[in-house]
RNA sequence: GCGCUCAUAGCUCAGCUGGAUAGAGCGUCUGACUACGAAUCAGAAGGCCAGGGGUUCGAAUCCCUUUGAGCGCACCA
């Protein structure tokens, strides 16, 4: 919770009786510009209840309302009561906060250690890894670093789709087409060819489908040359999702896959038919939903073998029983949404209470030149062409701007992909993307390198000032931070902690995106405007504990987006 | 056919769950490096918030409807 929204909800509310203070807090806003003040709280609500106009409540309020520092005064403003700080004590309140909190910088305990289980990234193994499933993967991993942010133990899972009928495809296709050397040559690209060639030439031969299915039935059965073929396939592609992984920094505490839950599904089917929800049409079993307006929810084939629903309720329960969750979020894109409805209806309908506590966090799609991506008709972009491509942009413009740089390489890496990133992570979630390799290699404007260039500048200026960083004491005094844009940047470090529990409560970490933005371009305005290292020592130590600040805060903003921050680039 | 989602500047997107004059970036045009990093900054131009109804003090935001786009709807995941 904002502290000072909360001191003018409590100041108001005690001036209103019938109104809680908590009440008051979510009605209090932001004006659009500061001259109307830093805080409104509109009375128009009011206006039935007390019978009265809201510009007489809103002017009544101000004459009785005794603020607290660091607020100066209460104006009202048409039907609105505007609220605004001393600019000189905020920023000194905030300055000394940020840098002494550094990066524990709006955090929070509010989570108090209960555990949120994150289900992200979960790619198919046999298939690329496509530009995709990155938004998967960055949306958890963001989540992930912003759940704990505010108490959270989280737990990072990678539901590797491991397991299901492409495996038959896939095995049927190397034992007619494939070759041993082709797939240690180049696992990934060898294996996406033979899912290719399956689905080519299972149009003209239908059979294979069923060919396919048989070998997914020998899997589940325990065949040991299909588990071999199998396990090696999954072994070439792990190997080769680590390598992305270790690039986009990305960590899961588990790589239970889909496959960990073969010999656990058993006894749920059981559990299933024990409370009387199964039912058997055509040959197959599954939950009828139709009193839920849903269609029915198959949990296996008439072949015997499972399918993917099966197996997330399956973990689902397992993860309850093994990390008691209380929350459990799935980050898929949007065309699994009625998948999640019908299963999650199942575990409601199996009696476990925690069915609300399970949440798919659906994100649009991502198309390229307004087609969509599709691993089978081979219309893909590869996510490691489009990070080394970025990468390689860097390092040219690395050599251009700033050949003496140390360790380039390095550099070149965390930028390059914390382009990538940041241009995923900035776009809302449902909204879908459509990747251009333009925007993706462009550096300019709202974009990550934008803010780590903004970043590694204050570091700079940081390093000419030649201060003991480690034990540096500034004086500051705020009175030299009342001017307009000095006051934003303070403002937009104020709110950085509702920036980051906002992201939290929607799942949307866009809207941190956002902020850290904002906080660069505010802080890039005032860098140009004012001087830093100037003559006078007090001005000069508060205006560097401002750059200090920012530059922390924005190295945390971005650290919970998953993003490097390096100190030059 | 039924259901879900989306529609805001030429392009890519914000718009804080109903508030004050709808904001950024890219692109275009014009300016600013003998300065603390120009991957930057300042300015200009650019809008029937898809169309039409409604709800109320007040709508880009909520409801209805039309249009357009995407997605889903029993043995894929």
């Amino acid at each position: 919770m904002n502290p000072f929204k909360e001191i003018l909800a409590a100041t108001i509310a005690e001036k209103l009786e019938n109104h809680s203070p908590k009440e008051i807090f979510e009605l209090i806003e932001t004006p659009p510009n500061s001259d109307m003040g830093d805080y409104a709280f509109p009375c128009f609500r009011l206006a039935k209840v007390f019978r009265k106009a809201p510009q007489a409540i809103a002017s009544e309020l101000a004459k009785n309302v005794q603020l607290p520092e660091p607020f100066k005064k209460a104006e009202a403003a048409g039907g609105y009561l505007n609220f605004y700080f001393n600019r000189g004590k905020l920023a000194e309140i905030i300055l000394n906060k940020v840098l002494q909190e550094k990066e524990y910088y709006g955090s929070s305990d509010e989570g108090n250690d209960q555990v949120v289980c994150i289900d992200f990234s979960a790619p198919n193994i046999a298939k690329p890894f496509h530009v995709g499933h990155l938004r998967s993967t960055v949306i958890g991993s963001s989540l992930y670093k912003i759940y704990s942010h505010m108490g959270y133990e989280c737990v990072g899972i990678n539901h590797l789709g491991d397991w299901g009928t492409q495996f038959g495809k896939v095995i049927v296709a190397y034992k007619n087409w494939g070759s041993e050397e082709r797939i240690k040559e180049e696992p990934i690209q060898g294996l996406l060819d033979l899912y290719v060639k399956f689905h080519e030439e299972s149009e003209k031969n239908p059979a294979l489908e069923d060919e396919a299915r048989d070998w997914f039935v020998r899997m589940e059965k325990g065949d040991e040359e299909a588990l071999a073929l199998w396990k090696w396939f999954s072994n070439e592609t792990i190997n080769e999702l680590q390598k992305i992984y270790k690039l986009l920094d990305v960590h899961f505490d588990h790589y239970t896959g889909e496959s960990f839950y073969n010999d656990k599904m058993e006894p749920v089917l059981k559990d299933l038919k024990e409370k009387n929800l199964l039912q058997e049409s055509e040959g197959a079993i599954l939950i009828d939903l139709e009193p839920y307006g849903m269609p029915p929810c198959l949990v296996q084939k008439k072949d015997g073998s499972t399918l993917y629903a099966t197996r997330d309720i399956t973990a689902a329960i397992y993860r309850k029983k093994t990390f008691d969750f209380s929350k459990c979020l799935y980050l898929t894109d949007y065309s699994q949404n009625l998948h999640f409805e019908q299963w999650f209806k199942v575990i409601e309908l199996m009696g476990y209470d925690w069915a609300q506590n399970l949440e798919h966090v659906p994100f649009g799609r991502v198309t390229h030149e307004g087609r969509r991506i599709q691993s089978r008709k081979g219309t893909v972009v590869l996510l490691e062409e489009v990070i080394h491509g970025a990468i390689e942009k860097v390092s040219e413009i690395i050599e251009e701007k700033n050949p003496e740089l140390d360790n380039k390489e390095e550099t070149a890496i965390a930028v390059g992909v914390g382009a990538v990133i940041f241009n995923d992570l900035s776009h809302n979630r449902i909204k879908d993307i459509s990747f251009s390799w333009d925007t993706a290699f462009s550096f300019d404007g709202e974009t990550g390198p934008y803010v780590q260039y903004t970043h590694a500048r204050a570091g700079s200026v940081l390093r000419k000032a030649a201060i003991e960083l480690e034990n540096w004491k500034p004086v500051i005094n705020g009175a030299y931070l009342e001017d307009e844009v000095s006051n934003q940047v303070i403002r937009q470090m104020e709110i950085f902690g509702d920036a980051v529990r906002d992201a939290m409560k929607k799942n949307e970490p866009s809207i941190l995106t956002r902020h850290v933005v904002d906080l660069a371009q505010t802080f890039n305005r005032f860098y140009h405007d004012h001087p830093i290292l100037v003559e006078n020592i007090e001005l000069r130590e508060t205006r560097l504990a401002l750059v200090m600040s920012v530059k922390e805060v924005l190295k945390l903003g971005l650290s919970l987006l998953g993003i490097k921050a390096p100190e030059r680039m």
